[in-house]
DNA sequence: ATGGTAGACAATCTA
């Protein structure tokens, strides 16, 4: 059983390129990132064509967050319990579609059921700017969520678009980053993420494709993809009980190449 | 050369 996931700027403009990958690489269920696009303009027809059930949570043209499969698709929540507002310049505060979470394993496939995430962390924007205080205030209440009911047999995976480089080696230089002063790379928000894997989560990708320049996302400007000036962004972290399962786990990082791409790659995990 | 990309939607906003 083959799991992924993947920020594609856009669902509806990228359609083609999902269909193909799915196709190409018989994933059992995809979470994605990025739709941009509310349910009425969701590509429902094409995940229903291809035999997967498929949950959207999208309100506006920004953020969309999505979860499909032909393995089951049960018990679909919404946004998580205590995910913080947003609002600014006195639009009311609303519950952005950045998260959205189902059990997927129950059917067509022996591996246990497992409670899967589909998540967009905020973009900071700036080390100033109020996203970045709100995007540490969603990963706190992320986290207080998951580690909440979090034991030894808790079968859960939080995939998505983190929008942090934690550790140096997930950009292609961090000197250009701290003379930049720029965000994904600074204290509080790779504190913020290794509170998940100091609770016992695990990146299921990165022992076994280690950095350095093992990137998950390139900017379409100035030519970062090919001259590889990308960064690692985009994570599977797994329960300990899930990891034990997982019998490999890569980034595609082909699906950066040819017309049209999005900026990020999917990251996929393997379960025996 | 003071820009360069891409996608939402249709003047800017977001990344």
């Amino acid at each position: 059983m083959k799991f992924a996931t993947w920020n594609v700027n856009s669902l509806r403009a990228r359609a083609d390129r999902v269909e193909d990958w799915l196709d190409e690489t018989d994933a059992d269920v995809l979470t994605i990132q990025e739709t941009k696009c509310r349910d009425e303009n969701f590509p429902w027809g094409m995940f229903e064509m291809m035999g997967y059930q498929v949950a959207h949570f999208g309100i506006s043209q920004w953020n969309g967050v999505a979860i499909a499969s032909r393995v089951g698709l049960d018990d679909v929540e919404y946004g998580f319990a205590g995910q913080p507002e947003f609002g600014k310049n006195g639009v009311d505060p609303e519950v952005e579609a950045r998260a959205i979470s189902a059990t997927v394993g129950t059917k067509n496939t022996d591996v246990e059921p497992f409670r899967l995430y589909s998540l967009y962390v905020p973009n900071g924007r700036s080390l100033e700017d109020e996203h970045m205080e709100y995007k540490l205030r969603f990963l706190d209440a992320l986290h207080n969520h998951v580690t909440e009911d979090l034991t030894d047999t808790t079968r859960v995976a939080l995939t998505g678009d983190w929008n942090i480089a934690p550790y140096d080696e997930d950009v292609w230089d961090m000197e250009f980053f701290l003379n930049n002063g720029l965000t994904h790379v600074s204290e509080p928000e790779r504190a913020a993420f290794r509170a998940f894997e100091d609770s016992g989560l695990v990146d299921v990708v990165r022992p076994r494709h280690p950095g350095p320049e093992t990137y998950t996302y390139w900017d379409y400007q100035r030519l970062r993809f090919p001259k590889n000036q990308g960064m690692r962004i985009d994570f599977i972290l797994a329960s300990q009980h899930l990891a034990n399962d997982v019998t490999d786990a890569w980034i595609d990082r082909e699906a950066r190449k040819g017309p049209g791409p999005s900026d990020h790659v999917p990251v996929v995990a393997e379960l025996g």
